[in-house]
DNA sequence: CATGGCCGTCACAGTTCCGTCACATTCTTG
DNA sequence: CAAGAATGTGACGGAACTGTGACGGCCATG
């Protein structure tokens, strides 16, 4: 079953090349040359994996990230972006962007698939939404509506829970306010933002010693530390 | 011996491409249109594995999985659910259902193959709902219908003994108000979601002490502790 | 036809929880 | 090191949630 891969970039002899070499490595591939195809493909098809240029025309290569991002169909599908600038790097990294690795142009068809690879070979082990969690004495249960410490049993409010689950499904990636509140609170932005920091602390308070785990990302969001 | 897996859904090219897919990686397939056919099939075949559509003309997904496990033939068939929305999971998997998988539209092929040999390798399931429950000196019994603490009988109305078993089989999950109305209630959304607040404050009443087991999970629903 | 049991709904009250604001603290930047 | 921005913290009023008592309708039974 080969793994099917996404490329999209706006020079043709670009993709030929990357497509050429993808092939030869056996992948499946197709391609986008702009920011809207690339969406529709991707929601078409749900590849294993986009290779996205920065560089695009009419909506860039961030822009695209974001939107698969956002969308369930496409939210966790690993992405590697290509970068001419150095200087962009840390946007494309640290971010709510949240890509899963880059590659700076100009570089070798090995390296390419040398990330390929490493990638994919982690993105398998994390597709399915675990129903319980287990990082060191902190157990969540999903289905129970219960969180421990320790074998004993945190009280938590329902959205402090729902918090929690957000951030421990997503362990190790960061997640903006927006984000926050488009999952937990579900209904857009009639919130102030800063309402999530509140349940953050409240959620820190009661996790007590467990809440090691929660890091705050300066200018970003919070993010779930195993 | 190749397994045998039927595939159910009312989509032509979907049904194909499932087809596909699974006849690629060695399994035995047939497939069926809508409920009724499923059924039939299911019946006559005895598959070892149902891939099975929430969304069909005239008899759901639930509906036929629900069919499935009511008849001695088909109960133990593991069925893999297909669901287009993210709500549907709760129902597919805690319920009366217990559907022992289930995918969100649109999935990757390569997921799909995943989850089929996950489940197909932990064998024949060999969870059935059990006549009789036993909490302490709580004791349900449902062929006889009848609930007794301490020996000593509770006089309980249908709804309440159904809204007690239901919650007793799913014992430690939480159960929302929407779910047990679908599932004490049968299909009857026409009636308030406060009525279980009502019927829940009439069983505690009836049980007296053992109404410990009972807990709220405020924002939630309802859960039955042991 | 009357009666009683059961059920669904409603209104009310107590309590919890949530969202916001103001202020304190920490971090970044120049 | 100082200014400004971002985050942590404490407090508060209102909203939301659940428990509870009561009521009327339905149905079977006598």
């Amino acid at each position: 079953m080969k793994p099917k891969i996404l490329v999209v970039d706006d020079e043709p002899e670009a993709v030929e090349l990357l497509e050429f070499n993808l092939k030869q490595a056996g992948y499946a591939v197709s391609a986008a040359g702009d920011g809207a195809a690339a969406l529709k493909k991707a929601r078409a098809q749900t590849p294993d994996m986009v290779v996205l240029d920065v560089m695009l025309p009419e909506m860039d290569g961030f822009e695209v990230c974001k939107n698969l991002r956002l969308e369930p169909a496409t939210s966790r599908v690993p992405i590697l972006m290509l970068t001419a600038k150095a200087a962009e790097i840390d946007r494309v990294l640290g971010l709510e962007l949240g890509a899963d690795d880059y590659l700076t142009k100009p570089f070798s068809p090995r390296e390419l698939l040398l990330r390929i690879k490493k990638i994919l070979a982690r993105g398998v082990s994390t597709e399915k939404p675990r129903e319980q969690m287990r990082f060191g004495d902190l157990v969540i249960d999903l289905p129970r509506h219960l969180a421990s410490w320790k074998g004993k049993t945190i009280e938590l409010t329902a959205t402090e829970f729902k918090l929690l689950t957000t951030l421990a499904q997503r362990a190790g990636r960061v997640q903006s306010r927006d984000q926050l509140l488009r999952d937990v609170w579900e209904y857009d932005s009639l919130i102030d933002t800063r309402t999530v920091d509140t349940h953050m602390r409240r959620l820190r308070e009661k996790l007590g010693p467990a809440s090691k785990h929660l890091d705050t990302v300066r200018g970003v969001g919070y993010r779930f530390m195993e």
